[in-house]
DNA sequence: TTAGGGTTAG
């Protein structure tokens, strides 16, 4: 019987060997857990593995009631047994593994105990059925009825034919909803036709997990223990999958446990499940854990294993796991297929490595594999944001000399790829591909990435086209199509035609979110005094406490700490993602209305909020200001601040560097744009000594003498900064 | 196609 159970989990066995010291030791000599460390056990006091797929019969005995979780068991045992292994290759493990005395749990020769099963467990073939046509016919009746509990249950005594169990079976898998095959069950259970078993259950909660009803899945199972009904591989690995979709992670891993202290060893279907539930919950040691372990004990990982490490590196962003996955599968001569190569290239986009991931693709078609829908999204989407135009138009180029597979989902990408790269005629050309495409009718999507297109490229005549005909097609505008083009029409100054969109948007639902209230913000701060009340207007609407925040910040009686208080409040309520953008607003608002005071606060007051990381660096050879992710208005107050700071700093006769820099960026980046020119020109008028760079693109530069000389030659302390920022 | 695991959009 399988005895693998985890941890301090002390157990007996009811055979000659169950007194301890019969048994052969749990771990090799060098591996001994250190005095009041836990340790996972997978020896045991066998040297043949019997693993079984049925409930153990076996007597477990526990030391206390509460068993330490999972996770919290592995911690010490990927902190001690394995901690240099992962990452590295199977032989270095083994080498690793091997050089003491022979471990009873790697000796690759020899069957041992293990964690997992190396045998998936077997399914129980089934014969044809001559009744499958009415029965069939029958449960299209039964998914059809509307009936309530009572009559359904009626209904089912209709049936064509008798309801054998192999009858009941194969209706049960032809009803739809998890509500009737609910009842169905409970019918079969109430005119106790036959005894219901494993694969009765198993069948049920297939489609309770479709209806994610992890509750009715954990009572069955409980049901199951109570009757005695034996849960195999099948049962456990589908009630840690629903707990998986229905995000109770911690369900998941408590019914993983439960099997181990049942007796039942999970095989690689299940395991894998699990490594996913770790994987989902970000616990990448613990994943690795489990993996090392079930590879010490003889299992082959096949693609999907590797397909949800892969995954997990991806989401972690980590290049160096991604190679991990692809050596494992190359010293294991596992070949990947579609699945996997999409999963890694999705991986390789996250950990921004566009080389890499067309490396991989041209391997992956020259293994002789067709790209899909999702291999092609996964490209598309890395070329764009990589702003790789060259090799996305090829690709593209490529899908259709093939005849690769297309869906709305690869049109969109590439849409929006040509939205990141400002490709308008391929985008209105794919447009328009699409627009004759039977399958793939422009959506939301499509629209709102057509709209960033005309809206960054400030065509507000076709962006305004666009909508209109969004709107006689039916096509309901997104929040991202209605930021692109309220930020189109405040950049070409249609305030009028800005409020007519943002009305018509409320009324047609749209929920506004940080991001449009920051774009109506921004077109408040640069339009005169007139549009910005009407622009104001919308915000009113959007998000009254922005606004009410504007009159608090023009207004004079209010000190800095209720300012500050104010700002915290604010600032906590936004979006991450549009915290800097605000602040770059309000700053840019004050200085157009004269409060430059105010202006320098809300710098400072950024910069403690950690919204300006990275502002000011300062090297024993350089101290350098980087405003690229700076508006122009707070581009300037940070050129001011500084300024005096250095002033204060050549007054003190404080140790200065040679070099003094200024980064605005060359302006490539298409919001970037105007922050050089307005950055110099206000340079100019503090008759700052900083000249553009000519061999660093984006950087304006001035020398140590340079500085001093300047303020020496300032008689009037003309820069006193509010408060200094270094 | 009749019981279980992995992959696509600001």
């Amino acid at each position: 019987m399988a005895s693998a159970a985890f941890l301090d989990v002390h157990f007996t066995f009811p055979t000659s060997s169950s007194n301890p010291k019969n048994r052969t030791p749990l771990f090799p000599s060098h591996l001994k857990p250190p005095p009041g460390k836990r340790f996972f056990i997978i020896a045991s006091n066998s040297s043949k593995s019997t693993p079984s797929n049925s409930a153990s019969t076996e007597t477990l005995e526990y030391p206390n009631s509460s068993t330490p979780s999972l996770s919290d068991q592995l911690k010490p045992l990927s902190a001690t047994i394995l901690p240099e292994t992962a990452g590295k290759d199977d032989n270095l493990l083994q080498t690793q593994l091997l050089s003491k005395p022979k471990s009873i749990w790697v000796n690759p020769t020899k069957a041992k105990r293990s964690v997992l099963s190396l045998q998936r467990q077997k399914r129980s073939s089934y014969a044809y059925n001559p009744q499958i046509r009415d029965l069939k016919q029958f449960a299209m009746r039964l998914n059809e009825c509307q009936a309530e509990a009572g009559l359904m249950k009626a209904l089912f005594g209709e049936s064509p034919h008798e309801m054998s169990r192999e009858n009941a079976l194969l209706l049960l898998n032809s009803l739809k909803h998890w509500n009737k095959v609910v009842l169905f069950f409970d019918w079969i259970k109430e005119e106790k036709l036959f005894e219901v078993d494993t694969i009765f259950y198993n069948v049920v909660m297939k489609s309770l997990r479709f209806g994610r009803q992890f509750d009715l899945i954990e009572e069955l199972a409980n049901e199951m223990v109570s009757n005695g009904v034996e849960l195999d591989n099948i049962t456990y690995s589908t009630i840690i999958t629903c707990a998986k979709r229905c995000n109770l992670f911690d369900k998941a891993l408590h019914w993983f446990e439960r099997m181990y202290k049942t007796g039942v060893m999970p095989d690689e279907v299940t395991y894998s499940a699990v490594l996913d539930v770790y994987a989902k919950l970000g616990k990448v040691e613990e994943v690795l854990s489990l993996y090392e372990r079930g590879r010490a004990n003889g299992w082959k990982p096949d693609p999907i294993a590797f397909s949800v490490l892969g995954k997990m590196f991806g989401e972690a962003g980590d290049y160096d796991g991604i190679r991990y996955v692809l050596q494992e599968m190359k010293v294991l001569d596992v070949k990947p297929n579609v699945i996997v190569y999409n999963t890694l290239l999705e991986a390789m986009g996250k950990a921004r490595k566009p080389g890499l991931a067309r490396a991989l693709f041209e391997e992956m078609v020259a293994e002789g594999l067709t790209p899909d829908v999702k291999t092609l999204t996964a490209l598309v989407k890395i070329y764009g944001k990589a702003r790789w135009s060259r090799d996305a138009l090829e690709l593209w180029e490529r899908m259709r000399a093939n005849k690769w597979p297309m869906d709305f989902i690869l049109y969109n990408t590439l849409l929006s790829m040509c939205a990141d790269i400002g490709l308008e005629e391929e985008a209105e050309k794919l447009f328009d591909d699409m627009k004759r495409s039977r399958q793939c009718r422009p959506d939301s999507w499509s629209y709102a990435a057509m709209l960033n297109i005309y809206g960054s490229g400030l065509k507000a005549d076709k962006a305004m086209a666009m909508f209109e005909e969004m709107s006689k097609k039916g096509v309901q505008l997104n929040v991202m199509g209605c930021t692109c083009l309220i930020q189109c029409l405040g950049k070409t100054k249609r305030i009028d035609d800005l409020v007519r969109v943002f009305d018509l948007s409320l009324k047609k639902g749209i929920k506004p979110d940080d991001r449009l209230c920051g774009c109506l913000l921004s077109v408040a701060s640069s339009c005169d005094e007139n549009d910005t009340d009407k622009v104001l207007e919308c915000l009113q609407q959007a998000n009254p406490k922005l606004v009410t925040f504007v009159s608090i910040m023009e207004d004079s009686q209010t000190s800095f700490d209720s300012f500050k208080e104010e700002f915290r409040t604010l600032i906590g309520e936004t979006a991450v993602e549009a915290r800097r953008p605000f602040c770059n607003c309000l700053i840019d608002i004050c200085r157009k209305r004269n409060l430059q005071e105010r202006a320098h606060e809300l710098l400072y007051l950024g910069t403690v909020y950690g919204l300006y990381p990275g502002l000011h660096n300062r090297t024993s050879v350089e101290w350098c200001l980087d405003v690229r992710s700076l508006s122009v208005g707070a581009a300037h107050t940070a050129l001011e601040e500084w300024m005096g700071t250095l002033s204060k700093a050549v007054e003190r006769k404080e140790a200065l560097p040679e070099l003094f820099t200024a980064q605005t960026g060359a302006g490539t980046h298409r919001f970037s744009q105007g922050l050089s020119g307005a950055f110099a020109s206000h340079l100019n008028k503090l008759a700052a000594p900083f000249k553009l760079s000519e061999d660093r693109a984006g950087f304006f530069v001035a020398s140590r003498e340079d500085i001093v000389s300047w303020v020496q030659k300032s008689s009037t302390p003309h820069l006193s900064p509010s408060r200094v920022v270094t």
